[in-house]
DNA sequence: TCGAAAAGGTGACAAATATCATATATATTT
DNA sequence: AAATATATATGATATTTGTCACCTTTTCGA
């Protein structure tokens, strides 16, 4: 095994409470994991189901979202290079409230409840490290509560555009680099499929938004957050 | 002073992060603390200010909110006696992104935020104890984002009430014990003043629902949640 | 590479919800 | 108790958004 598959020198880490951990509880992390990769489309796993463990995403990007009865699904969030899945429902000792599927290829390092759950009572630094990086998620959270409540679904699909670009960026040619489907911005945005279409077609008429084939970009960064902020 | 004043025999204590803390660190609080009464309509803090410690809620009601550009205000939480506001600023050292106003005359302990993280950085039990509750906000307010999106502002207002019974119980007439205005209902729900108004009439000419002078009450909770799942 | 399946797109219409106006009841202040 | 402010209530209407139907384009597996 090359030693790039060692959690120690795993660079994701970097961006993740793992980077809390000693050196003797990292070589435990790496010595249990188990990698895993995952296609665009598999589930990582379902709402209701019992986590022995958490997933920590090494490539790719994964929707968090929770299904209701009508057949909707509402994306809460999305877990890319560095996040860790799962580790709600590992510490209340829960079943997940939300399904975990894949949005691109991934690459994951499933690591067992044991090594986290130890980690989480011996160690302070790495509690702390948990706390802070699930405070901010709160405060996300929240935002969005906000956002869906008091915002049209033409201000948060421009809003969602701007995430877009500025976590996953936008490659030479000014396209997003994290290409989601209408579908999945509906569902992120808490709306309609059709009408997420209708939407995103009125704003590459209005020249706010340019497509290449599935890809889309943004052309007009200053009027699209003017409309998010509801002018 | 009275004993009762003494953190190490605060009753409230039981339902919240405190009880992980050690004689020690109880007795450094109980001295640090700051006793608070709160009158109904009270701010305790406002979104965007810097919060210097925490804020344990040992009675009444506080809404924990945010307000939007066009005066609308979106009720994230509510805080009950027992649970402590303004912890994940604190640990996030963040500003806050929210509100905190008394629903009802409350009593309040002022916690300063050097005690605080001073014990999250070295008793791991609090820590832990302190996540446990944060990861439970956490799965709360996805729920919160999964109804917003996916049920009819009816469903919302039916859940509510099932809420604000199960939470706050009820007296000895059937009228609950927590009462909200209709305005703040329709900001927990996310919704107009006035279509909440018209729901909950609506709700008592079925027989759902009771008033008498500004209370509420729960007539018929099996139809009320059946409603509510969407029947 | 052909053909099915999925994704993207658009119109017409229905349903849900917000907004505005105005009335009445209730609480609060003086 | 009168005066004022605030909360509740309801109708009329506008706006937003969802739903259904249908079509075109793209993707992907056999």
């Amino acid at each position: 095994m090359g030693s790039e598959n060692r959690c120690e020198n795993c660079i994701v880490r970097q961006f993740n409470s793992l980077r809390a951990m000693s050196k003797d509880e990292l070589k435990q992390v790496s010595d249990s994991k188990i990698s895993k990769s995952v296609r665009k489309g598999e589930a990582i796993f379902e709402e209701g189901e019992k986590l022995n463990g958490v997933f920590c995403v090494r490539d790719g990007v994964s929707k968090l979202s929770k299904l209701s009865s009508n057949g909707k699904d509402q994306i809460v969030k999305l877990a890319t290079k560095g996040e860790v899945m799962g580790q709600r429902s590992v510490i209340a000792e829960e079943t997940s409230n939300l399904s975990a599927v894949a949005v691109n290829d991934m690459e994951l390092c499933f690591i067992p409840k044991e090594v986290i759950v130890n980690t989480l009572h011996k160690n302070p630094g790495f509690t702390f490290e948990v706390l802070r990086l699930m405070s901010h998620d709160l405060r996300e959270a929240d935002d969005v509560i906000v956002n869906i409540s008091q915002k049209t679904v033409k201000q948060r699909i421009a809003e969602a555009f701007l995430y877009l670009k500025s976590n996953y960026g936008e490659d030479a040619d000014g396209y997003l680099v994290l290409t989601l489907s209408r579908e999945d911005i509906a569902n992120v945005v808490g709306t309609a499929t059709e009408s997420c279409i209708r939407i995103i077609s009125e704003f590459k008429k209005k020249g706010l938004l340019k497509s290449s084939g599935k890809k889309l970009g943004i052309l007009d960064e200053k009027k699209l957050s003017e409309l998010a902020e509801g002018f």
